[in-house]
DNA sequence: GTAACCAGAGACCGTACGGTCTCATCTAAT
DNA sequence: ATTAGATGAGACCGTACGGTCTCTGGTTAC
């Protein structure tokens, strides 16, 4: 690998965190030379943009945060404990990339227009739903879920009371949004879904 | 009323959509004398500093989100059944403010320190909390609710489902999560809250 | 070894920011 | 009607921002 794409990716790394923290705007190009160690001059030839390197940080941290949550998984046979050690890896392997979800931050930071971000963090999205779609179906194929479970709407509930938890968490900092929500949701999982 | 109160309080109105939208960061003094029509003189007369009148327009914003959310509560007389009202109030009566939930876009825009934004967003919270706790409270000596009701959890519950469903629907523009953690509540409050 | 190229430093630029201050004008109490 | 105080305009200030450009030093291919 060329000296210049090491670097490259090692800005990228070292800048995840502080767009996580303090958003786009938040974070100035002055934070970033300061954690890289760089000059402006040395992160400009990697990036024609700050929202270029922004969009790849993003990248970088979600795809981080989303193997956190999706760690071991496949490891689990039953769907429906899948499901549930997803709910339990988002609960219990947070702070990956600090600053909280990248998702959570990018959506709100950036809802306005159709900037790069917002891509980014609509493609994160649909790609974590995605992803619990088809444990649901894997599950109703294998008579482990009722077979009228509705595979979207249970991602997007997961997906929307996880979030939120994790906002009210944050102002709060307790954790007992998020046990609250996990409990509810292990429950909803073994008696409303998991086929009896 | 002296006028420089009436014109203190029609800057707040003007500044929360702004602030909402844009930000703490992003909201420009430039963009708040566009939207009162005052120049920078004429503004920084009535508040001390940037932050006062963010915070002073949080306090305006999230007030006119709560009457939204508790509109019309007070005439159900059962509390199953408000708390319904109350979800449906929450989907239903959105936009009160332009930029989508104030709490949401405080508590993550502000999640650093100790801010003045931060603590009102945080009381903001907690009174929403506290709103639906006494519900349950009033559910449960009426007989309404099952006596092992936790209403803590259950607040929780409430409250960070419908907000992260409102942070995937804005970033989705689809009206879906919001509809899809309506149902779950819904149901969830008529066959594991509701007294037999 | 040498030449061609790649990488990084850092001075520099224009812009926009939050905030201050002075002064003219308007309001309202007498 | 007069006047003291309240109000707002807008010029002004220092700072920090994102971004550009040139030049030096390092890397890599031959």
């Amino acid at each position: 690998m060329r000296k210049g794409e090491q670097t490259r990716q090692e800005i990228i790394r070292k800048a995840a965190p502080i767009f996580n923290q303090k958003g786009y705007d938040g974070a100035a190009l002055s934070d970033l030379m300061k954690a890289t160690g760089l000059e402006k001059g040395g992160i400009y030839r990697h990036f024609a943009s700050k929202e270029e390197l922004a969009a790849e940080a993003f990248d970088y941290a979600w795809g981080q945060t989303f193997d956190a949550r999706i760690h071991d998984l496949d490891a689990i046979a039953n769907s429906v404990d899948r499901l549930k050690q997803l709910v339990a890896n988002f609960v219990e392997r947070r702070g990956i990339i600090p600053g909280g979800c990248p998702l959570l931050n990018t959506a709100i930071d950036n809802d306005d227009g159709n900037s790069v971000l917002r891509q980014r963090a609509r493609k994160a999205l649909s790609g974590w739903r995605s992803y619990i779609i088809s444990i649901v179906h894997d599950g109703i194929k294998a008579g482990e879920m009722r077979a009228k479970t509705d595979a979207k709407k249970l991602a997007t509930l997961i997906i929307s009371s996880l979030e939120g938890a994790v906002m009210v968490h944050r102002l709060e900092r307790d954790e007992e949004p998020l046990r609250a929500v996990r409990a509810h949701l292990d429950n909803y999982l073994d008696t409303e879904i998991r086929s009896d």
